[in-house]
DNA sequence: CCTCTAATACTCGAAAAGAGCATAAATAAT
DNA sequence: ATTATTTATGCTCTTTTCGAGTATTAGAGG
């Protein structure tokens, strides 16, 4: 009855800064229609990012699946749209129109490495304050943003996205809403280049999938190179909290875990004290399913 | 250019029993497909299930998508299927040969609340043993299965389901793969219910997210009644986890989160001393996206 | 009264998490 | 050369959290 699209947020950490292929000139993320020749999900995905990008992919994990009434031109032409996550490094060859852009790009206040970004106090609390006229909207900004001495909670990527769709400040929710009127009234929207459909949406989400994991699961290995320094791995998972971490601690959790094992040789290119280089034990693919359990079990 | 189906898992914990709602008795869960009707996903599922069982659901959230290309009757007409996994009460009232079951009966090897199931020692540990003839391979039977001094981890339900069916231990595989005919060579298969279709690999992975995330949010708001004793709680836990929790522990974890607060009365009917009723409190709500961190983050 | 069962209150020790201090080994600047 | 700066790495210290066990309390039923 319909037509199925997957779409693409593949992932690579680049000096520090997170990235998103992209394209279209940065305006949208990978994406075709599932095909007869397509074996599985997964297969069709794969396939349209490497006709669109040429970009290999590593892992990749699906991320949710949606079919809203408004998306398609009509109502009976349904579409439904499958996302996935995917890793990887950078590659230098893309195709046309593709690219990779960090994607702070397109969601600007969820980078709190340096400081919570000035446009979270410019301009979203007080547009948010205005916005807040109950108790429960108050507590929902307060909560989604880290305002009035709540923490900052960078899981939060996608309901914060939501808040600002709802409130009307990021400008996806015009251009759907006054299609007939496109010269209409004027609304404050936010810095943070704007995507193609719901892909902004849907980035969202994979940041937010991809950060509530990197907390259970040492998924940073398709994202580093054969060999790194600790401090490297550690960039790369501030790069996708969008915080910085304790570097002793840091330390301790990694090699408490048994991830890495030493190269033998060692970085000189790093500025201070020369590191060590490091790589993932190959071992590790098997015992990753031991996870870890928060209930208080019963011994035995 | 294909269907979409809508299938659901559907939980209820009852008299510390896992419950999962059924229709064509006991043999399939809750389906149907997706139509032009439906303003989203999550609206069909939600009008399938009431049409099928009459069961009024809470909470709903999405499993997973997949279209393998096996499941229609031929490879043009792509059947994609989208689960549900939900969370209710148990309602007397079903529909025609709708019923609810407990859970173990589709996988009798996940229930460790008692005891490892003698069917893992008996019938599962030898065939796997048989199956195992590298050394990856007895690593991963020993790390799903718990065997050879591994723990028991309950959040691998999904990986020991498809374990069992690589071996060819759950009559599915042999139902597909023999239909021209139906009475070939006799398999070794386990004890437990199957379900049409791949339902339940889907019911697998229910009982897989639901394990593990009720580690990290209070997911059992829909599974309890207006008020009740904190062991009763933790029975449905229990009931959910397949294993049994150490009830101080427990009650501090509980009363740590503040999830809970007393009615006042007491409940007598309990055998020895009477426990003290709780209800949820209701600002709860807004506190959940609150969840727990993992990394070594920097204060400030 | 005694016994059984379950509820509830504490205690104890081990491990993990959060933070800081100190020292070492390089390069860049004076 | 000396000093400042940068990063690496080793250790300590404290606070929480987790797993487990002990002790006490309050009912029901003989």
């Amino acid at each position: 009855m319909g037509v199925t699209d997957l779409i693409a947020v593949i992932v690579a950490v680049t000096a520090g800064s997170p990235r998103i292929l992209t394209i279209a000139n940065a305006t949208a993320l990978p994406s075709g229609s599932f095909e007869p020749g397509h074996r599985t999900l997964q297969a069709g995905l794969r396939s349209w990012v490497q006709r669109q990008t040429h970009q290999p992919l590593g892992y990749v994990e699906q991320l949710y699946t949606f079919a809203d009434s408004d998306r398609g031109p009509d109502a009976t032409a349904r579409v439904i749209s499958v996302s996935y996550l995917g890793l990887t490094r950078e590659a230098p060859v893309t195709g046309q129109d593709a690219g990779w852009q960090s994607w702070y790009t397109y969601l600007p206040w969820e980078d709190h490495r340096t400081a919570p970004p000035a446009i979270i106090a410019d301009l979203i609390a007080p547009q948010l304050e205005t916005w807040a006229n109950t108790p429960a909207r108050r507590a929902r900004a307060a909560i989604t943003f880290g305002l009035h001495g709540h923490a900052w909670n960078e899981e939060l990527v996608l309901q914060r996205y939501e808040l600002l769709y709802e409130t009307g400040l990021v400008p996806e929710r015009h251009r759907r809403h006054t299609e007939t009127s496109p010269q209409g009234r004027e609304h404050p929207t936010l810095p943070g280049a704007f995507m193609a459909l719901d892909h902004r949406r849907i980035l969202a989400t994979g940041i937010a999938r991809l950060r509530t994991k990197i907390k259970y699961r040492p998924v940073f290995f398709e994202l580093m190179p054969e060999s790194f320094t600790l401090l490297q791995l550690q960039h790369t998972v501030e790069a996708i909290a969008g915080r910085r971490l304790h570097k002793q601690n840091f330390r301790r959790l990694i090699d408490s875990q048994n991830l890495v094992e030493e190269t033998g040789a060692m970085a000189c290119d790093t500025g201070g004290r020369p590191a060590k280089l490091f790589r993932f034990r190959g071992e590790v693919e098997a015992e990753r399913a031991i996870s870890g359990t928060k209930l208080p079990l019963l011994r035995n």
